[in-house]
DNA sequence: ATATTAGGTAGGGAGTTTCCTACCTGTCAA
DNA sequence: TTGACAGGTAGGAAACTCCCTACCTAATAT
């Protein structure tokens, strides 16, 4: 049903640094030393984060000369979103229970 | 921003087990034993992932007789579309592009 | 009363994750 | 051409995950 959306997505945004790294590019694209400057961790780590997210397919790298420019890969970010749809349900709900107990207040 | 859209819940979708446990809920309530019966798995270990998913707020627990019956809560799944948001940007636009590279053939 | 059933908890082993330092290659600047 | 810089890779320690078996309590059934 979603056969492109596997494990190595959810696992990737398992972590709070990868997350963080996806939040930043969302400012467009940056090179690993940008992108590690946020973080009280060394490069090399940053970098092993980065190639989680790339083997995920979350982010694309580009070389410029010396530098690799990373950029957002919305694609998987779209399957979970449709992962997502099966559930809606069940939340709408809960916001029909909850909107007739304000009703009855 | 997402206050209640924390790591747990991240952590628990990790999981391919625990995405199953909830895509089984998906149907209503069940028995732990009743979940169990999915998995290769023994039934401790599905104890113990219905522990993660109780933890993120996933799953509730009700007490019937000595049965425990688990239901999905779908709360921080909405979250989970919410934090989405701001990357749906970015998927539309690589739509967009294909679709004029479609048109052009 | 006793046996059985539902299901949680404890402790442990194997595998994985996440960070580190050390080191390497490739590019640019002097 | 030599030095400095960008950033990836290797190897390893500490922590965490995931599964197991053994065991426990609470509730039902006999």
């Amino acid at each position: 049903m979603n056969p492109d959306l596997n494990d190595d997505v959810f696992a990737a945004l398992a972590s709070p640094v990868r997350r963080a790294l996806l939040t930043l590019l969302l400012d467009g694209p940056r090179t690993v030393n940008e992108l590690a400057a946020h973080f009280d961790m060394r490069r090399p780590s940053v970098s092993e984060h980065l190639k989680v997210l790339r083997d995920a397919e979350l982010v694309s790298e580009r070389r410029v000369g010396r530098e690799r420019h990373y950029s957002l890969e919305a694609g998987p970010l779209m399957e979970l979103q449709e992962w997502l749809h099966p559930y809606e349900r069940f939340w709408r709900e809960r916001m029909a229970g909850l909107r007739d107990v304000l009703e009855d207040m």
